[in-house]
DNA sequence: TTTAAATAGTTGCACATGAAACTATAAATT
DNA sequence: AATTTATAGTTTCATGTGCAACTATTTAAA
């Protein structure tokens, strides 16, 4: 095998997924900034479920957004120094930190939500549903076989 | 539609991209460390064509590996701090920097390209090459859809 | 030829991840 | 009841991205 051959063999899908993953971020970044909304993706993933949960601590936000407790703690800071969010002590258990959405916070959810939507859209373009399934599901035999199963 | 299925709907995909790759920075760079090699994912694709293109400079490095030029910047600090390559300032243009592997850089490269290999066919595991394919492609057009085109 | 514009690379700032060490609190054991 | 262990969050450090401002050098233009 040349070495050209050989190096696109052994870069090309993880690069792809990479450069898709970047374009999509930045095009949700960039279609809220226009209307006005300085939010990153992130952070949106996670102003979602607090909004779902009423009441979420950072321990639940982890687990849905599939992100470890440091980078919640990090994203709700940010969150908080925006005024979106507030923290407030569980009454029963003093460890807990409970996230919840301010006045602001919610206008922002409202207001982004389509946005992500429209962002979504352009996103999918014409492709078909038949590969958009074929596409999520290879993404998800991908997490089966690196499961750590520890 | 209720709250729960709202947000599945507007965050999985992403979602599952992002944990997908995480899971395969992950792996690759926990297969390189248990071969008793310190190096990260990012480190190593700029390596590959630093190897290929024997000197290249960090223009090209950043078009190969689709990586704005500060990221290749402070990869090869990363690769240089470590003695893998090595900044030569072009003889013609004294604005280039050409980047050369070291000899421990060149050992590297060969004994981490077969830990490369075996973390590819663990992310692939049975997935069937058509599934592949259509994967590659729903990649290929999501980056169409969102070409900035400016 | 002297000034203006383009190019290559670096640096600072804000943001995000991940591992490990750390604090505080709660729960389980002895 | 006192000690140990587990849990929730925070902090630190190394790594990477993206944008904008900056330096140095080269090329183009006036």
């Amino acid at each position: 095998m040349s070495k050209e051959a050989s190096l696109k063999f052994h870069m090309s899908m993880g690069m792809l997924i990479n450069s898709a993953q970047r374009a999509m971020t930045k095009k949700f970044v960039q279609n809220a900034m226009e209307s006005g909304h300085d939010i990153s993706l992130d952070q949106w993933m996670v102003l979602g479920p607090i909004w779902q949960l009423e009441s979420a601590s950072q321990k639940e936000l982890g687990e849905i957004c599939l992100k470890e407790k440091t980078s919640i703690t990090r994203i709700v800071d940010a969150l908080e120094s925006k005024n979106l969010v507030v923290r407030i002590e569980d009454q029963i258990d003093h460890r807990i930190k409970r996230v919840v959405l301010t006045n602001a916070g919610k206008q922002l959810f409202f207001d982004v939500l389509p946005i992500m939507e429209r962002t979504r859209e352009e996103v999918r373009g014409n492709i078909s549903d038949k590969d958009i399934d074929i596409f999520k599901s290879v993404l998800s035999k991908i997490l089966e076989n690196l499961d750590d199963a520890k």
